[in-house]
DNA sequence: ATAATCTCTATTAAGTATATAGGGAATATA
DNA sequence: TATATTCCCTATATACTTAATAGAGATTAT
């Protein structure tokens, strides 16, 4: 399952990426209050979010955060390593935070790791080929449809 | 990542896999000893997967355990799903454990549910289309290709 | 009757998730 | 340059989960 934190992150990008082109920047309180998200909390997300070059913000009147590149560009998988640590199910299959598995003898036979590396390799596949764009349009084609159905 | 309760399980599991066609029970000591886990610690996992037809358990002298059904029939999913809770990283896409989510709105237009669907659709198709005998037969063709690399 | 073995409930310690609090730093603008 | 606005950063609290241990109870073979 994956925690509110990411799902509070996710909802948040989703704005963000929705206002995009408007080249302007939103606040956090505003994000917080459209997404029902707890203020403060969203405060500790989004500042990692910046920390790991996924948002820009800008402080003072007039400030606020805004997507650091285009939806386009942003995947759900940079997204989710940030907030959810690596998307591998075990240590030794992450790329990005490789480390031995303490009880592992030989990797190269182990049993449980080559199930993982199939596991791991269709989530990569999934997450980093998924942009936020990809999210918002899906979304939104949905909601037309559904229009025409009611 | 998976927890170390799954990943002993697995350990242990794969060993009564290999020990299934000659019939005899195994102690959860042997278990504990040869795959390095706190045998108190085992005899958690293994009652609970004894409580979830998994395994079956006799007691006294000359007593043990075994698996209920042979390796094929034993999926990744189903071992999972008992140590780990539902394969869905959100609740509103489970099967075996449907929840609305707390926050959503209308789960047929949801874009994190849609993402959320593919990763859990290849995640199911990986976990319960792989069975505790895939698992010991392709850690057994390693070891012997590796025996001749060596 | 006894020893062997699993069964079950409780407890503990450490770590993680989900927040909240409050002062600090930067910026626009009057 | 004073002020209001807004993000930045660290600390703290609470509840929950994970990993492990403890010990008495129930069952069975001999």
């Amino acid at each position: 399952m994956i925690s509110k934190k990411t799902k509070y992150a996710l909802k948040a990008l989703t704005t963000l990426g929705e206002e995009y082109d408007k080249k302007q920047s939103i606040l956090i309180s505003d994000l917080a209050a459209k997404d029902r998200i707890p203020k403060k909390f969203l405060e500790l997300i989004l500042l990692e979010l910046k920390n790991n070059g996924i948002l820009h913000s800008k402080q003072g009147k007039g400030g606020g955060y805004r997507l650091a590149k285009p939806p386009r560009q942003i995947k759900l998988g940079s997204i989710m390593r940030i907030l959810e640590g690596p998307l591998s199910p075990v240590p030794c299959l992450s790329r990005t935070a490789y480390r031995k598995c303490d009880d592992c003898e030989d990797e190269n036979t182990c049993s449980i790791r080559m199930v993982m590396k199939d596991l791991h390799e269709a989530t990569i596949s999934i997450l980093d080929g998924t942009s936020l764009e990809d999210m918002i349009e899906r979304s939104k084609k949905l909601q037309t449809s559904e229009m025409y159905f009611i």
